[in-house]
RNA sequence: GCCCCCAUCGUCUAGAGGACCAGGACGUGGCCCUUUCAAGGCCAAGACAGGAGUUCGAAUCUCCUUGGGGGCACCA
């Protein structure tokens, strides 16, 4: 079969031209990040990276009513705690600015003004109600929901009419009635609407701000956009956009839409509304604050998102942000919907506090201990760390690990729960008075002077070294599952253990009336 | 409802007509290691949605069906 009657042969051409690679990340301060939105970001990144092109950050603020305080500096603390950096955007200026759309108006005012003047698109005057009762007629006709068009064939004598009386208005674009327009998607090939179903939106809102589709457009020109990479939700207003560029002259940059990130699941997209839980009871996190919270570290954040929709190849799931620049290549990316493997971030979130520096876990980890109420001594924690590097797999998960470390004040396992399977309280009395004389006359307290020791006694005592090691494990630390005993005990130091140890045999001395 | 997109293990994916009785990862189960819990090692189960075509040959190309998703705002 030859290369002609493949429809994606484009797909496999080459997915830049000539033009300097300038992508573009643009949210709205509606809030904080979301997590589809992250990893759109990211991929707008890795294909300026790897292409030597530009990243520009735009605020797409043109809502006056969803407007968030604060949001703007959410997104980009956010971005940046991620490690996304931009050449151009709202903090760091650039040729093309500003970056922020509320402070672009007059240039779309003026380019809708232009499309007027060129009968490329008309003043609209019908009311919110107007639009809503045509809504409800259609939908009780059971007729496809869109606007009539109505403004669009007004005579002249109307028009003047309501200029007159000065009637507040949109400005719709005249969409071409007729035929189709096509849209090349970089990762599906050519993609044809009939224009039928397509719709006259609104470009200029009557307070005079653009919609998405104008402002996008007019920025997107203007800010000499190369590729657009944007979520697979606007592959419907794509031909409009691309008609609108028509209308205008320009040249429509190359356009890919990235596919969306669905729900555990798999019903709808991924929202904080729907995600619910994991099966461990987890909430889901959504919003990238939320994952932060949740104890998920920046670079397995990234290196997951990015084995969404995407792959490295060479059978490899963990590998650098470098490496994935030096591979990124749109072309590979999976234009299908994906449910969000969140165990899989688990396990990922895992892999990279394996591999963390401990100095830089024990940073990461003061804070969380602080959170959850401990007062931390960082030397111990640093100490503390390599005990808990190999069994959390979120930071949040070392607070139950080794939270007992910090503790204001230590209270004791009650006197049943040392009694530890195939033993009795006289054992485990004795078991503990004689393994405290033994940790007592060590020559040094560390791990390795404790174990050959206890290892003996337990010999000894006719004991197996885990029911020994597992009544000093709840002597010492009051929980049943705790980082290993010697290293444990190293670190509260041999005072706060025997401490520990004989507080125990004094709960069970109470409980147990030693035999003669 | 209409338009559009998509379709490989439960999930994320590899797969560009022969290298595929389909590879990796997470998860699950088992075994090993072991001082509890982890981590680690080994093993196992597990998929080309269905049907027609094209072809010597189809997971891969075409069509239909089915299923899932997205959109149908003076929101982005």
């Amino acid at each position: 079969m030859g290369a002609l009657q493949d429809p994606l042969a484009s797909r496999r051409r080459s997915v830049t031209s000539h033009t300097p690679v300038r992508v573009r990340f643009a949210p709205s301060p509606t809030g904080p990040l979301h997590i589809g939105g992250v990893r759109t970001a990211l991929f707008n990144w890795f294909f300026a990276r790897h292409h030597g092109g530009a990243m520009i950050l735009r605020i797409e603020d043109t809502d006056q009513k969803r407007y968030v305080e604060n949001a703007v500096q959410l997104i980009l603390d956010g971005l940046r705690w991620l490690g996304i950096d931009w050449d151009e955007g709202p903090d760091v200026g650039g040729e093309y600015g500003p970056y922020v759309q509320s402070q672009r108006i007059t240039l779309y005012q003026q380019w809708a003004a232009w499309l007027v003047e060129h009968d490329l698109a008309y003043r609209c005057y019908c009311t919110p109600e107007r639009l809503a009762a045509l809504r409800e007629e259609q939908r009780a006709r059971k007729e496809d929901p869109g606007y009539d068009r109505h403004c669009r064939y007004l005579s002249p004598d109307e028009r003047a009419r309501l200029e007159m009386e000065g009637a507040p208005f949109v400005i719709r674009f005249k969409m071409p009635v007729e035929g189709t327009t096509t849209v090349h998607d970089l990762l599906r090939g050519d993609i044809t609407f009939d224009n039928r179903q397509l719709q006259d939106l609104v470009l200029l809102k009557s307070d005079g701000y653009p919609t998405y589709h104008l402002a996008n457009v007019v920025d997107d020109h203007f800010m000499r956009i190369s590729h657009i990479l944007r979520a697979e939700e606007w592959i419907s207003s794509a031909p409009v956009h691309r008609n609108l560029y028509d209308a205008f002259g320009w040249e429509m940059p190359q356009i890919a839409h990235l596919p969306v990130i669905l729900n555990p699941s798999g019903k709808g997209k991924l929202s904080k509304r729907s995600a619910g839980f994991t099966e461990s009871g987890r909430k889901i996190p959504v919003l990238l604050y939320e994952f932060q919270e949740a104890g998920y570290v920046p670079e397995a954040i990234v290196n997951f998102l990015t084995n969404v929709g995407w792959s490295f190849g060479d059978d490899r799931e963990v590998f650098s942000v470098q490496e994935t620049i030096e591979r990124f290549d749109l072309r590979r990316v999976n234009p299908a919907a994906s449910v969000f493997p969140i165990e899989k971030l688990d396990w990922l979130n895992g892999v990279y506090i394996r591999e963390m520096d401990p100095q830089r876990l024990a940073q990461l980890l003061l804070p969380v201990f602080e959170r959850a109420g401990y007062r931390v001594d960082f030397d111990r924690l640093v100490r503390v760390v390599p005990l808990v590097q190999p069994r959390i797999k979120t930071l949040n998960d070392a607070i139950p690990v080794a939270g007992f470390f910090f503790a204001e004040e230590f209270e004791p396992a009650p006197p049943d729960a040392l009694i530890q399977p195939k033993m009795d309280a006289a054992q485990t009395l004795d078991a503990l008075r004689q393994a405290r004389d033994t940790l007592a006359a060590l020559p040094d307290f560390s791990a390795a002077t404790q174990e050959p020791a206890l290892r003996s006694l337990a010999q000894q005592l006719g004991l197996k070294p885990g029911q020994l090691f597992g009544v000093l494990r709840m002597a010492t630390t009051a929980q049943q599952v705790a980082p290993p005993l010697f290293e444990t005990m190293e670190i509260l130091g041999r005072d706060e253990s025997l401490r520990r140890i004989d507080l125990a045999i004094a709960s069970l001395e109470t409980l147990a009336q030693p035999q003669d």
